[in-house]
RNA sequence: GGGUCGGUACCCAAGCGGCCAAAGGGAGCAGACUGUAAAUCUGCCGGCUCAGCCUUCGUAGGUUCGAAUCCUUCCCGGCCCA
């Protein structure tokens, strides 16, 4: 377990983990000397949380693997606040209903990619809003503001550049960077929690903390930022056509979440295993390599999008994701499984019709939302563009004269990745 | 309130009496090529009962054989003056 921990910091440094650390040595050291414990924060923004924020759940868990113990926590009381950190304009604050729904929702997810089995290294899942509500404000101005000078919050980026800018920055939001170097200390006095991480963006509010700490109870902490993840050409990671990739199923389906990352560019890929993978660093270069040998065969994201797919949905929800994605993109959809229709019908848009209706080929085109309106249907005819069941379609092509998958299905596709499933009575 | 410039299709932007469903660029869609990638090239990119017809150029009227283009009303935006 000790040569675990000391070859972790040197793990996470050759995937590129490392944004930076307070005192390198010293934290080396301390993680040389046996098992410690760490806390991520996660605020409840959403009622989910995104791929962006896997990055500091699997920092979460590879700590644990090296024997840590980590506190995944739920923001319920900084969720209150809303952190000005990477923001330009003030946050909307949130009703209190939807707040208590969003953190519930968050701890769900947050229970999924840890080991919560007794033991020394067990998880244990916290909310800042349990030793947040009770505290009175005198108190708080007493105990955690004293510590602190107001010279010292100007300083922080996140705070200057909304002074300098013509939305200003409430009190409200000027005050998140205290709360939560007040978790900080509370985990460490009460669990002895002696890292914190989190993404680059959290530095000023986690070295806060480290900073409360030897003030307020003459003890050293530790901190250590992961990168933020990026995107090749610079937009916002995360996002697909459809908007943010969800962790929750019921907001972004198994094989949506699969497809992200199949779709992930081949300058990009190699970057990502190495930050998402679990899996040893050799296996992973070893996997990079054969992708770069075959690029066509997408090795890579394969891997990427399967090891990520078992672990946020289940090996089974994976296995019908790369199922339904066989049908689709599968040279030939007559020789899918009867099985596998029922899984692609659940993702991707699907309707019930009689056999009658698809006499009218523009009409069903337009119904299945495949075509906005009718001249765009005709178009895209004209351009060779859609194909039922496996058939390249034209002007005058008749549904009716398509087989039937199954006796019952036609899978219909515009371009290369537009699929809708009608479903014939 | 006065003056002035402007409001064009998803976005930017040309057009300034007929050849205008409206140049060009971007975005988007399809095809070729591919690898469910990137790049490139080609086509499309208001609607329909599609060799034709209908509806669009802020709004409502008007002039004209004919208007996105000229005149007037009103609405909205920029700038200058008060």
């Amino acid at each position: 377990m000790d040569r675990a921990s000391t070859d972790l910091l040197a793990d996470l440094t050759a995937r590129g983990l490392i944004h930076d650390t307070t005192d390198r040595a010293n934290l080396e050291t301390r993680l040389a000397s046996g098992p410690m414990s760490l806390y991520v924060g996660f605020d409840p923004t959403a009622d989910s949380l995104h791929v962006g924020h896997l990055v500091g759940q699997l920092f979460l868990r590879r700590f644990q693997m090296a024997g840590h113990k980590p506190y995944p926590l739920a923001g319920g009381a900084t969720g209150m606040v809303g952190d000005p950190s990477g923001r330009s304009d003030e946050r909307n604050l949130l009703d209190l209903d939807t707040l208590r729904h969003n953190v519930s929702r968050i701890e769900l997810q947050l229970q999924r990619l840890l080991d919560f089995t007794p033991g020394t290294a067990q998880a244990v899942l916290v909310n800042n809003a349990d030793w947040t509500e009770p505290v009175h404000l005198l108190d708080f101005l007493r105990d955690v503001g004293k510590f602190v000078t107001v010279n010292q919050m100007l300083a922080k980026d996140s705070v200057r550049s909304r002074l300098d800018s013509d939305n200003g920055l409430s009190f409200t939001e000027f005050s998140y960077s205290l709360l939560q170097a007040n978790d900080f200390r509370h985990l460490y006095e009460h669990h002895g929690v002696e890292l914190q991480a989190g993404g680059s963006d959290q530095w000023g509010n986690i070295v806060a903390g480290v900073d409360l700490i030897r003030r307020g109870l003459g003890k050293s902490a530790h901190a250590i930022t992961h990168p933020l993840v990026t995107k090749a050409d610079g937009t916002k990671f995360g996002k697909s056509v459809d908007g943010a990739v969800w962790l929750d199923p019921d907001k972004t389906s198994p094989y949506a979440f699969r497809q992200f990352w199949i779709q992930v560019d081949d300058v990009m890929v190699a970057r990502y295993l190495e930050m998402f993978s679990l899996r040893p660093l050799e296996d992973v270069r070893a996997t990079v390599e054969a992708h770069a040998e075959a690029p066509e065969k997408r090795l890579a994201q394969r891997e990427l999008a399967r090891e990520l797919t078992v672990m946020v949905h289940g090996p089974e929800a994976a296995d019908a994701a790369d199922e339904a994605a066989a049908v689709l993109f599968g040279a030939d959809p007559t020789q899918a499984s009867e099985a596998a229709l029922v899984v692609v019908a659940r993702e991707v848009p699907s309707s019930a019709m009689q056999s009658a209706q698809l006499d009218d080929l523009l009409g069903t085109l337009v119904d299945t939302g495949l075509a906005s309106s009718k001249s765009e249907a005709r178009r895209t005819l004209q351009q060779k563009g859609y194909r039922a069941n496996g058939v390249q379609l034209d002007e005058n092509a008749q549904l009716s004269d398509i087989a039937l998958l199954h006796g019952r299905y036609l899978l219909l596709r515009k371009g290369k990745a537009n699929h809708h499933l009608v479903e014939i009575s």
